[in-house]
DNA sequence: CCTTGACCTAAAGTTAGGTTTAGAAATTAC
DNA sequence: GTAATTTCTAAACCTAACTTTAGGTCAAGG
């Protein structure tokens, strides 16, 4: 087997931890983009464990795998990205993460002045913020704030 | 209607903004214990706006429903619970948000460290911590860790 | 009394993020 | 040249947290 032939996908699963079906299921979400070899088999270039190191962090950081698509997005199509590449998605992935801990913690804020005073079943408390509400990505109730099924 | 006959579910539902299927369902995960009328309805007390409230205020902080379950079971069975019951169950709350941030900081932390480093990849890096991965609450592949379907 | 709106139950559908299964074809190992 | 692995596809299944649907009952108003 030469050396430019690529890995399968057991080779990539093994190297990222991922399970197998993970990594099509990824591919079908379009976060990954092997080629077939002649007989019809996914190979992969080894940028690939970095860009699937990638995905697995993202999504410990809160994305979704849509969003997270859409950072990989800016990383170059037409070679291997560098590290100068993936540095400057990171960066993204920074703000992104700073939002999510700004937002727990004002969330936290709000829970230390309201521990106690009796407001939690009105919808001043702070609690309530429709902005607060709206950024948190715990499931909750689905239809909440306007954003229904028919709109 | 006398005054104390309880709150209908659509009433609840429209006091606490949540839908009246999804309070059925929290009925049905054992969040919220309804009485029934003659005619098999449910019916509820006032104090039940305030356990919902409570049931999505801490859905924003990521606790799932069956810990959310067992969060409000430290509330009195036998009484309207009272400012200082909440009071006591809030601490809790906030000590799994003191978490989530933690872990979300640290995280964070390791980026700021790897961005650019060319880690990515490596098993080394701080961002693969077992520690954090497991105690991210982030789908992320299922599997992961010797979290196996047959263990 | 009768209609309309609120409620009931059970079951099926939905989304995200995957896993499992089944049967077939490609690769690798000996 | 087999036998054992891998891999392939498509489709079904899984969990959480709900919603929707279907068919029927209850309650309130005129």
């Amino acid at each position: 087997m030469a050396l430019s032939e690529g890995l399968a996908i057991g080779a990539l699963a093994r190297r990222t931890g991922l399970a197998v079906s993970a990594i099509r299921y990824y591919e079908a979400q379009g976060l990954i983009t092997p080629w077939r070899n002649a007989g019809g088999q996914r190979r992969y270039q080894r940028a690939d464990i970095r860009r699937l190191s990638f995905v697995m962090i993202a999504q410990q950081f809160g994305l979704s795998l849509p969003e997270i698509r859409q950072v990989l997005s800016g990383l170059p199509g037409n070679r291997t990205p560098t590290p100068k590449d993936w540095q400057k998605i990171s960066v993204g992935l920074r703000a992104h993460l700073d939002q999510r801990i700004e937002t727990l913690t004002r969330l936290r804020d709000n829970l230390d002045g309201c521990i106690g005073c009796g407001c939690l079943s009105l919808p001043k408390c702070a609690l309530y913020n429709p902005d607060d509400r709206a950024k948190s990505k715990g499931s909750g109730p689905r239809y909440l704030l306007g954003d229904s099924p028919d709109a």
